[in-house]
DNA sequence: GCACGGTACATGCGCATGCATTGAATGCAA
DNA sequence: TTGCATTCAATGCATGCGCATGTACCGTGC
Protein backbone atom coordinates (compact mmCIF):
# COMPACT_ATOMS: atom_id res chain seq x y z
CA UNK A 1 0.00 0.00 0.00
CA UNK A 2 2.34 2.55 -1.36
CA UNK A 3 0.18 5.80 -1.18
CA UNK A 4 2.88 7.74 -0.57
CA UNK A 5 6.20 7.17 -0.25
CA UNK A 6 7.90 10.29 0.46
CA UNK A 7 7.14 13.70 3.13
CA UNK A 8 9.45 12.74 5.61
CA UNK A 9 9.95 16.45 5.98
CA UNK A 10 11.95 15.93 9.76
CA UNK A 11 14.18 19.21 8.01
CA UNK A 12 16.78 20.68 10.94
CA UNK A 13 14.02 20.95 12.90
CA UNK A 14 15.45 18.76 15.30
CA UNK A 15 18.61 20.83 15.07
CA UNK A 16 17.03 24.28 15.68
CA UNK A 17 14.60 22.98 18.67
CA UNK A 18 17.94 23.40 20.53
CA UNK A 19 17.88 26.79 20.42
CA UNK A 20 15.47 28.27 21.47
CA UNK A 21 14.35 25.19 23.56
CA UNK A 22 15.46 24.31 26.74
CA UNK A 23 13.05 27.80 28.50
CA UNK A 24 9.90 29.29 26.64
CA UNK A 25 10.48 31.72 24.52
CA UNK A 26 11.07 35.90 25.83
CA UNK A 27 9.49 37.60 22.76
CA UNK A 28 7.17 37.40 20.25
CA UNK A 29 9.57 36.42 17.91
CA UNK A 30 10.80 33.89 20.35
CA UNK A 31 7.21 32.48 20.66
CA UNK A 32 6.84 31.55 17.10
CA UNK A 33 10.13 30.35 16.88
CA UNK A 34 9.33 28.18 19.75
CA UNK A 35 6.00 27.11 17.99
CA UNK A 36 7.90 26.98 14.66
CA UNK A 37 10.06 24.76 16.17
CA UNK A 38 7.67 22.71 17.71
CA UNK A 39 5.24 22.11 15.18
CA UNK A 40 8.30 21.12 13.42
CA UNK A 41 9.31 18.70 15.38
CA UNK A 42 6.29 16.89 15.98
CA UNK A 43 5.37 16.86 12.72
CA UNK A 44 8.41 15.28 11.71
CA UNK A 45 7.95 12.51 14.28
CA UNK A 46 4.53 12.14 13.17
CA UNK A 47 5.33 11.69 9.72
CA UNK A 48 7.98 9.38 10.41
CA UNK A 49 5.92 7.26 12.47
CA UNK A 50 2.59 7.21 10.29
CA UNK A 51 4.83 6.79 6.50
CA UNK A 52 5.21 3.07 8.40
CA UNK A 53 1.86 2.61 7.66
CA UNK A 54 1.14 4.47 4.24
CA UNK A 55 -0.45 7.53 5.93
CA UNK A 56 0.13 11.13 6.18
CA UNK A 57 -0.04 13.49 9.04
CA UNK A 58 -2.68 15.16 6.79
CA UNK A 59 -4.68 12.08 5.32
CA UNK A 60 -4.24 10.78 9.42
CA UNK A 61 -6.20 14.50 10.14
CA UNK A 62 -8.77 13.34 7.74
CA UNK A 63 -9.35 9.79 8.81
CA UNK A 64 -9.62 11.05 12.58
CA UNK A 65 -12.28 13.53 11.44
CA UNK A 66 -14.34 10.92 10.06
CA UNK A 67 -13.80 8.28 12.70
CA UNK A 68 -14.88 10.79 15.67
CA UNK A 69 -18.10 11.95 13.98
CA UNK A 70 -19.85 9.12 12.84
CA UNK A 71 -21.59 6.32 14.23
CA UNK A 72 -19.75 2.63 14.85
CA UNK A 73 -20.96 1.43 11.90
CA UNK A 74 -19.88 4.03 9.55
CA UNK A 75 -23.13 5.43 8.30
CA UNK A 76 -23.63 8.84 7.15
CA UNK A 77 -19.99 10.51 6.82
CA UNK A 78 -19.19 13.91 5.90
CA UNK A 79 -19.21 16.13 3.39
CA UNK A 80 -16.44 17.59 2.08
CA UNK A 81 -16.28 21.17 3.21
CA UNK A 82 -17.35 20.15 7.06
CA UNK A 83 -13.95 18.19 6.76
CA UNK A 84 -12.31 21.42 5.70
CA UNK A 85 -13.24 23.09 8.76
CA UNK A 86 -12.00 21.18 10.46
CA UNK A 87 -8.55 20.53 8.72
CA UNK A 88 -5.87 23.15 7.80
CA UNK A 89 -5.92 22.63 3.84
CA UNK A 90 -7.10 24.11 0.97
CA UNK A 91 -10.40 23.07 -0.30
CA UNK A 92 -8.39 21.69 -3.34
CA UNK A 93 -5.85 19.73 -1.22
CA UNK A 94 -8.41 18.18 0.29
CA UNK A 95 -9.92 17.10 -2.16
CA UNK A 96 -6.99 15.37 -3.49
CA UNK A 97 -6.55 13.64 -0.24
CA UNK A 98 -9.63 12.56 0.10
CA UNK A 99 -9.15 10.97 -4.15
CA UNK A 100 -5.82 9.45 -2.41
CA UNK A 101 -7.59 8.19 0.50
CA UNK A 102 -10.24 6.48 -1.51
CA UNK A 103 -8.04 4.86 -3.93
CA UNK A 104 -6.22 3.24 -1.04
CA UNK A 105 -9.99 2.20 -0.06
CA UNK A 106 -10.03 3.80 3.44
CA UNK A 107 -12.82 6.02 2.41
CA UNK A 108 -15.34 5.98 0.02
CA UNK A 109 -17.16 9.39 -1.78
CA UNK A 110 -21.25 9.23 -2.24
CA UNK A 111 -23.77 11.54 -3.71
CA UNK A 112 -25.13 13.96 -0.86
CA UNK A 113 -28.89 13.56 -1.54
CA UNK A 114 -29.62 16.84 0.46
CA UNK A 115 -27.25 18.79 -1.78
CA UNK A 116 -25.91 17.52 -5.37
CA UNK A 117 -23.57 19.39 -5.23
CA UNK A 118 -21.82 17.86 -2.15
CA UNK A 119 -20.07 14.83 -1.92
CA UNK A 120 -20.21 12.49 1.05
CA UNK A 121 -17.16 10.81 2.97
CA UNK A 122 -17.60 7.96 4.66
CA UNK A 123 -14.76 6.00 6.46
CA UNK A 124 -14.56 2.19 4.84
CA UNK A 125 -13.56 -1.04 7.25
CA UNK A 126 -10.21 -1.18 6.17
CA UNK A 127 -9.95 2.77 6.84
CA UNK A 128 -11.69 2.55 10.27
CA UNK A 129 -9.55 -0.36 10.84
CA UNK A 130 -6.42 1.28 10.33
CA UNK A 131 -7.28 4.35 12.18
CA UNK A 132 -8.25 2.02 15.30
CA UNK A 133 -4.43 0.38 14.68
CA UNK A 134 -2.92 3.70 13.85
CA UNK A 135 -4.29 6.37 16.83
CA UNK A 136 -2.56 5.06 19.29
CA UNK A 137 0.82 5.61 17.07
CA UNK A 138 0.16 8.92 16.88
CA UNK A 139 -1.05 9.67 20.31
CA UNK A 140 2.39 8.35 21.21
CA UNK A 141 4.07 10.72 19.30
CA UNK A 142 2.19 13.17 20.96
CA UNK A 143 2.85 12.56 24.33
CA UNK A 144 6.25 12.21 23.82
CA UNK A 145 6.77 15.39 21.99
CA UNK A 146 4.44 17.31 23.53
CA UNK A 147 4.64 16.20 27.20
CA UNK A 148 6.85 18.46 29.78
CA UNK A 149 8.98 15.68 30.79
CA UNK A 150 10.06 14.68 27.39
CA UNK B 1 10.31 41.14 -8.59
CA UNK B 2 8.22 38.17 -9.07
CA UNK B 3 10.32 35.75 -7.09
CA UNK B 4 7.40 33.87 -5.95
CA UNK B 5 3.91 33.68 -7.07
CA UNK B 6 2.10 31.58 -4.96
CA UNK B 7 1.94 29.35 -1.68
CA UNK B 8 -0.24 31.74 0.25
CA UNK B 9 -1.20 28.51 1.49
CA UNK B 10 -3.98 30.25 3.84
CA UNK B 11 -6.86 26.65 3.90
CA UNK B 12 -8.89 26.08 6.28
CA UNK B 13 -6.92 27.69 8.93
CA UNK B 14 -9.31 30.79 9.99
CA UNK B 15 -12.63 28.73 9.93
CA UNK B 16 -10.57 25.49 11.41
CA UNK B 17 -8.88 27.76 14.07
CA UNK B 18 -12.64 28.83 15.30
CA UNK B 19 -13.65 25.67 16.72
CA UNK B 20 -10.36 24.58 19.21
CA UNK B 21 -10.14 28.38 19.65
CA UNK B 22 -11.67 30.36 22.53
CA UNK B 23 -9.71 28.17 25.42
CA UNK B 24 -6.46 26.62 26.24
CA UNK B 25 -7.10 22.87 24.63
CA UNK B 26 -7.12 20.15 27.41
CA UNK B 27 -5.88 17.00 26.48
CA UNK B 28 -2.86 16.39 24.26
CA UNK B 29 -4.61 16.36 20.88
CA UNK B 30 -6.19 19.59 21.60
CA UNK B 31 -3.18 20.81 22.52
CA UNK B 32 -1.76 19.77 19.04
CA UNK B 33 -4.67 20.74 17.35
CA UNK B 34 -3.87 24.25 19.23
CA UNK B 35 -0.29 24.21 17.57
CA UNK B 36 -1.44 23.60 14.31
CA UNK B 37 -4.27 25.98 14.34
CA UNK B 38 -2.18 28.74 15.56
CA UNK B 39 0.55 27.67 13.42
CA UNK B 40 -1.50 27.55 10.07
CA UNK B 41 -3.05 30.71 11.06
CA UNK B 42 -0.07 32.72 12.05
CA UNK B 43 2.10 31.16 8.91
CA UNK B 44 -0.52 32.13 6.61
CA UNK B 45 -1.04 36.05 7.67
CA UNK B 46 2.76 36.45 7.37
CA UNK B 47 2.86 34.70 4.25
CA UNK B 48 0.28 36.87 2.77
CA UNK B 49 1.79 39.51 4.11
CA UNK B 50 5.45 38.99 2.50
CA UNK B 51 4.23 37.85 -0.97
CA UNK B 52 3.53 41.72 -1.15
CA UNK B 53 6.99 42.29 -0.83
CA UNK B 54 7.81 39.17 -2.98
CA UNK B 55 9.02 36.92 -0.27
CA UNK B 56 7.83 33.23 1.43
CA UNK B 57 8.07 32.91 5.02
CA UNK B 58 10.56 30.71 5.16
CA UNK B 59 12.61 33.63 2.62
CA UNK B 60 11.91 35.96 5.38
CA UNK B 61 13.51 33.46 7.67
CA UNK B 62 16.86 32.89 6.11
CA UNK B 63 16.81 36.78 5.54
CA UNK B 64 16.48 37.50 9.12
CA UNK B 65 18.62 35.04 9.98
CA UNK B 66 21.20 36.62 7.82
CA UNK B 67 20.58 40.03 9.05
CA UNK B 68 20.76 39.53 13.12
CA UNK B 69 23.83 37.26 12.66
CA UNK B 70 26.04 39.70 10.50
CA UNK B 71 27.53 43.24 11.24
CA UNK B 72 25.87 46.25 9.73
CA UNK B 73 28.59 46.03 6.78
CA UNK B 74 27.27 42.69 5.88
CA UNK B 75 30.63 41.33 5.98
CA UNK B 76 31.15 37.77 7.00
CA UNK B 77 28.11 36.10 5.98
CA UNK B 78 26.99 32.13 7.10
CA UNK B 79 27.77 28.97 6.14
CA UNK B 80 24.56 27.68 4.94
CA UNK B 81 24.79 24.80 7.01
CA UNK B 82 24.57 27.18 10.08
CA UNK B 83 21.77 28.82 8.47
CA UNK B 84 19.89 25.21 8.50
CA UNK B 85 20.38 24.95 12.12
CA UNK B 86 18.26 28.03 12.50
CA UNK B 87 15.74 27.57 10.08
CA UNK B 88 13.49 24.57 9.41
CA UNK B 89 14.07 23.51 6.04
CA UNK B 90 15.97 20.43 4.42
CA UNK B 91 19.21 21.23 3.17
CA UNK B 92 17.87 20.87 -0.21
CA UNK B 93 15.23 22.99 -0.11
CA UNK B 94 17.52 25.87 1.75
CA UNK B 95 19.91 25.97 -1.43
CA UNK B 96 17.26 26.07 -3.54
CA UNK B 97 15.81 28.86 -1.47
CA UNK B 98 19.25 30.56 -1.29
CA UNK B 99 19.31 29.97 -5.11
CA UNK B 100 16.05 32.09 -5.21
CA UNK B 101 17.09 35.07 -3.56
CA UNK B 102 20.67 34.70 -4.73
CA UNK B 103 18.36 35.35 -8.06
CA UNK B 104 16.38 38.10 -6.97
CA UNK B 105 19.88 39.49 -5.74
CA UNK B 106 19.08 39.58 -2.14
CA UNK B 107 21.67 37.71 -1.01
CA UNK B 108 25.49 36.59 -2.35
CA UNK B 109 27.24 33.44 -2.27
CA UNK B 110 30.88 32.95 -2.07
CA UNK B 111 33.71 30.82 -1.42
CA UNK B 112 34.41 29.31 2.20
CA UNK B 113 38.00 30.07 2.42
CA UNK B 114 38.21 27.75 5.32
CA UNK B 115 36.34 24.50 4.08
CA UNK B 116 36.51 24.83 -0.01
CA UNK B 117 33.30 22.55 0.22
CA UNK B 118 31.74 25.56 2.12
CA UNK B 119 29.58 28.33 0.65
CA UNK B 120 29.11 31.26 2.44
CA UNK B 121 25.91 33.38 2.16
CA UNK B 122 25.45 37.37 3.18
CA UNK B 123 23.10 40.05 2.39
CA UNK B 124 23.22 42.67 -0.19
CA UNK B 125 22.68 46.07 0.19
CA UNK B 126 19.44 45.79 -1.21
CA UNK B 127 18.97 42.05 0.74
CA UNK B 128 19.17 44.42 3.95
CA UNK B 129 17.07 47.02 3.34
CA UNK B 130 14.26 44.57 1.73
CA UNK B 131 14.77 42.95 5.03
CA UNK B 132 14.58 46.22 7.15
CA UNK B 133 11.77 47.18 5.39
CA UNK B 134 10.30 43.82 5.62
CA UNK B 135 10.73 43.25 9.18
CA UNK B 136 8.32 45.82 11.14
CA UNK B 137 5.13 43.49 9.25
CA UNK B 138 6.41 40.39 10.28
CA UNK B 139 6.11 41.72 13.79
CA UNK B 140 3.10 43.42 13.40
CA UNK B 141 1.68 40.08 12.48
CA UNK B 142 3.43 38.15 15.05
CA UNK B 143 1.58 40.33 17.60
CA UNK B 144 -1.78 40.72 15.77
CA UNK B 145 -1.55 37.12 15.99
CA UNK B 146 -0.06 35.70 18.69
CA UNK B 147 -0.45 38.80 21.24
CA UNK B 148 -3.52 37.49 23.70
CA UNK B 149 -5.71 40.54 22.81
CA UNK B 150 -6.56 39.21 19.65
C1' DG C 1 -39.79 28.45 -17.15
C1' DC C 2 -35.50 31.10 -17.53
C1' DA C 3 -31.60 33.87 -16.36
C1' DC C 4 -28.21 35.03 -13.14
C1' DG C 5 -25.25 35.09 -9.11
C1' DG C 6 -23.40 32.09 -5.62
C1' DT C 7 -21.78 27.55 -3.80
C1' DA C 8 -19.50 22.75 -3.82
C1' DC C 9 -16.24 20.03 -5.47
C1' DA C 10 -12.71 18.71 -9.19
C1' DT C 11 -8.78 19.82 -12.08
C1' DG C 12 -4.83 22.39 -14.55
C1' DC C 13 -0.87 24.40 -13.31
C1' DG C 14 3.27 26.17 -11.09
C1' DC C 15 5.97 26.00 -7.00
C1' DA C 16 8.33 24.55 -2.73
C1' DT C 17 9.59 20.73 -0.26
C1' DG C 18 11.85 16.22 1.18
C1' DC C 19 14.54 12.16 -0.02
C1' DA C 20 18.18 10.09 -2.51
C1' DT C 21 22.12 10.76 -5.01
C1' DT C 22 26.10 13.13 -6.88
C1' DG C 23 30.51 15.59 -7.08
C1' DA C 24 33.86 18.03 -4.73
C1' DA C 25 36.70 18.75 -0.71
C1' DT C 26 38.33 17.34 3.73
C1' DG C 27 40.67 14.52 7.15
C1' DC C 28 42.56 10.46 8.74
C1' DA C 29 45.13 6.32 8.31
C1' DA C 30 48.00 3.01 6.08
C1' DT D 1 51.46 9.56 -1.22
C1' DT D 2 47.45 6.93 -1.79
C1' DG D 3 43.04 5.24 -0.31
C1' DC D 4 38.76 5.64 1.97
C1' DA D 5 35.11 7.28 4.93
C1' DT D 6 32.92 11.63 5.90
C1' DT D 7 30.96 16.09 5.12
C1' DC D 8 29.18 20.06 2.35
C1' DA D 9 26.31 21.73 -0.95
C1' DA D 10 23.77 21.02 -5.48
C1' DT D 11 20.60 18.43 -8.28
C1' DG D 12 17.21 14.68 -10.10
C1' DC D 13 13.02 13.25 -8.96
C1' DA D 14 8.44 12.52 -6.97
C1' DT D 15 4.92 14.51 -4.26
C1' DG D 16 1.75 17.63 -1.88
C1' DC D 17 0.09 22.10 -1.77
C1' DG D 18 -2.35 26.61 -2.94
C1' DC D 19 -4.33 29.50 -6.49
C1' DA D 20 -7.09 29.99 -10.41
C1' DT D 21 -10.37 27.98 -13.12
C1' DG D 22 -13.93 24.75 -14.66
C1' DT D 23 -18.25 22.18 -14.13
C1' DA D 24 -22.40 20.96 -11.97
C1' DC D 25 -25.84 22.44 -9.00
C1' DC D 26 -28.58 25.51 -5.89
C1' DG D 27 -31.56 29.51 -4.94
C1' DT D 28 -33.63 33.77 -6.06
C1' DG D 29 -35.94 37.03 -8.98
C1' DC D 30 -38.16 37.89 -13.13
Amino acid sequence: MPMQQKAFFCYGALMAAQKSEAGAASGLVGQWRDILAVHARTMCELDRELHQHGLGASDFEVLDVLAEGSAEDGTSGFRVQEIATQVHLSQSALSRLIGRLEKDGLVERGMCSEDRRGVRVCLTPKGRELHGEVRPLQRAVLSRMLEPGA
